[in-house]
DNA sequence: TTGCCTAATCAATCAAGAATTGGTTATATG
DNA sequence: CATATAACCAATTCTTGATTGATTAGGCAA
């Protein structure tokens, strides 16, 4: 143990001596116990313990590097679709869409609520059911944008894409066009008007309402499919 | 142009004969139009058509896939950072981890919970700011985890990549460590105590009022440093 | 036995170059 | 003039070797 107290005192007296700033490497295991006269076992238990400290970090293939580690890279969209299934993006939806609504009841300015109108008023004309696609996806993406805060916005982003990525297959033909009494007409004002009135409670409700709705249909289409 | 409604019809032909579904990767032009016995120049032309109509894509390197063009990538980690703000960080935040408390509330098994009460007793134990925060970082994702919904939880690791890599700079020094009546550490039992009750109400609370109070810790930190 | 050093080996990662592929241009050929 | 053919370009993927942290086995001394 008087060793390893010897290896640790000379791994620290390098990483002062050197004042490496974070996110800097060190040598490789097998150079760097040469350099500090240490052997390469006793050199990682020092390690291990500045590791374990927080003090620096070390992965296979890539080497030992000062600071926190860095936030594992986010896995692709395709990765996470790859990992989930309809029913947890539509969990996730009822989980997240509806205090994006609330944020949006918030923060929304008139342009943005002008612009949901907007969008409302292009949805019941669609012609085909790929434009009213469109369409529910821009009003819904407008609603995270009215939050007026990047970072939802792109989380909304993220989850959007991978629900687009989970039901890939499932497209309707291009022929049908939605009924004028679809029940997503009805939601959507109702949730553009709790938006308006800044009501958050009602904006809330009305997109948990909505995505229960949709969720409700989905179960009766997957069970008229079967 | 005979020819070339030729070599379209001779697409057409291979397309419904291979009957292939969707994102399927059909043969490179080279090999293709010898297939057809068209010339390549025929056989992109009615590639062409095709991808104008919506029935494949192509990209260079890549080749040449039937169905639609797959969606754009989301934009990395590093450009939402810089694109957001500290404070903007702290308001997804108080959106966003209380609904994962009350998702794990409802879905937390009894291991989920064992390991939060684990991380919590290692976390009382850390002995410097940094080691606090390792623990502080792995208990809310604990508490995502508990959600067992993949999609909610690459959610929260987007939110707390972005989290990390705005506040990147600020860092403790790593010789205090976190005193033993640290508001955090009632605030995270209560979380865990109420996610252990199974009562969803009480976990959004918690998570609300844990993260009101990082935040009032956060302005009181920065007001001390201006 | 115990502890440590050395060496070999493993698995993950990276880097550089070859090969593949859609896109473009030049030349020839009829 | 139109088109086939070939050559070349740029983006992407694949392959191969080297690098690196982790692990294991054998030897050696206290």
């Amino acid at each position: 143990m008087d060793e390893a107290q010897g290896a640790l005192t000379q791994l620290r007296a390098y990483l002062a001596q050197q004042n490496l700033n974070a996110n800097a490497q060190l040598p490789p295991e097998r150079e760097f116990c040469e350099v500090l006269g240490v052997s390469r076992g006793e050199l990682r238990k020092a390690l291990a313990v500045l590791e374990e400290n927080g003090e620096l970090w070390r992965h296979v293939g890539k080497g030992t590097f000062v600071g926190t580690r860095p936030f594992e890279e986010i896995t692709g969209v395709s990765d996470i679709a790859a990992a989930s299934n309809p029913r947890e993006v539509m969990h996730a939806r009822l989980a997240i869409e509806p205090v994006l609504a609330r944020e949006a009841a918030l923060n929304a300015t008139a342009a943005d609520i002008a612009e949901m109108r907007q969008c409302l008023k292009a949805s019941r004309g669609a012609t085909t059911w790929r434009q009213y696609e469109n369409h529910d996806n821009r009003l819904h993406r407008l609603v995270a944008e009215a939050s007026h805060n990047t970072l939802l916005i792109a989380l909304f982003d993220t989850l959007n894409a991978v629900r687009r990525a989970v039901v890939w297959g499932r497209l309707r033909n291009n022929v049908d066009r939605p009924p004028a009494d679809h029940h997503s007409f009805r939601e959507h004002e109702a949730l553009v008007d709790a938006i308006a009135d800044r009501d958050l409670a009602a904006a809330t409700a009305a997109m948990d309402r909505h995505l229960h709705a949709v969720q409700a249909n989905l179960l009766r289409f997957r069970q008229a499919a079967e």
